[in-house]
DNA sequence: TGTACATCAGTGAACGCGCGTTCACTGATGTAC
DNA sequence: TGTACATCAGTGAACGCGCGTTCACTGATGTAC
């Protein structure tokens, strides 16, 4: 039967929200509609499309969801720290175990970059905007340098975070994965090898 | 009808080389295995099983095929250069523009390295293994330091490698791609920010 | 070296299954007057 | 403010399709003597 229009909003925001933590815990290709209706509290996958018109229309959003998701995450990590210290700050909080280990609501890149790299059209864009953001926000922590020269500092730590949370991931002990992210934040802050 | 042994061993092995190109090309949950007998040369799936018990023991064998491939390219990238340069060889082969456009024949953590983290078993090991020998031909061109520390550089290295490959692929135009992967290499290499 | 038979690589068709998608239906919500 | 009707969110079942896997069959290869 009909919802209220505020109801009908909620159920749409669950199944994004519902979307991209599978998304990102299982891979986009691995997630079926069955059990993402499931996720967001529907009894059956039928009323899917009464909120999108396809699986790739939700992807779309699912995308955007996990970037805001993991662009919060990093701007919070920034809250009352010095100005001087918050771009250690937000590479560190990306290299965390507890990021590595909190797949479903990680940085979509370092959880599905490869599928996101072979996707087109309007998938492709939500997902290289996402990548756009991420690098801006890095680059806005790095003060010491003009913006241009920021900016291109930004793109390399996210190419190194980005890998070393991946990397991290594919390590068989915690040992090694925990030193994968601490040699990886010790190249991006450029400190000296000890 | 029966095929002599030299015939099946090469059956296999076009099976596998198919396989570890169609994998890093479209991913494996991707991949069907009819998809995969066709391009062996094979007409129907139905032979498929004479050579693997399952898709998935096709994977271990399609992962370490995978990681052949990268690791002879990076050897090769080493051949004839001065030993003191063969770290930058290898990192700048490895972050080329052929190297992110040549999808189907690249280094499988770039590839598929979001779907490597989550397998399970043999596969997994067989990422693992591919990921600690990736390290180990890195950390063999750094001659400067001491092993161990060799070891934890090349660890970082591998990380912004990874990235930056997979970031450049999201790219979505040259330049900007082009541009994830100097930047990348810079940092790796310790260039100074000009 | 030649013959008789067992083996098995590949074919072709079929299996059950879960996928994304469609649709008739229900009944509360929203709208018009 | 109350009534009559149109709308549509969600149900439940079904659709065609391609998936991984199985199997009876064929006939050249490999083996035994």
């Amino acid at each position: 039967m009909r919802r209220s229009r505020e109801e009908t909003a909620q159920t749409r925001h669950r199944i994004i929200e519902a979307a991209s933590q599978r998304f990102r815990e299982n891979g986009i290709a691995e997630t079926g509609l069955n059990d993402l209706m499931k996720a967001a509290g529907l009894e059956t996958q039928g009323g899917f499309y009464k909120h999108f018109e396809s699986k790739d229309e939700l992807l779309e959003k699912a995308i955007e969801y996990s970037v805001a998701d993991i662009l919060r995450r990093l701007e919070d990590s920034t809250k009352g720290i010095p100005p001087e210290d918050t771009f250690t700050a937000v590479v560190s909080n990306y290299l965390s175990a507890e990021h590595r280990d909190n797949r479903s609501h990680s940085c979509p890149l370092s959880a599905m970059g490869t599928e996101l790299g072979r996707l087109e059209g309007h998938n492709a864009k939500a997902a290289t905007e996402g990548l756009k953001k991420l690098i801006a926000l890095v680059a806005a922590q790095i003060k010491d340098v003009p913006a241009e020269q920021a900016r291109k500092r930004a793109t390399a730590a996210v190419s190194a975070m980005v890998g070393g949370l991946l990397l991290s991931r594919i390590a068989d002990s915690t040992h090694w994965a925990n030193t994968i992210l601490v040699e990886t934040r010790k190249l991006i802050l450029r400190e000296e090898y000890a």
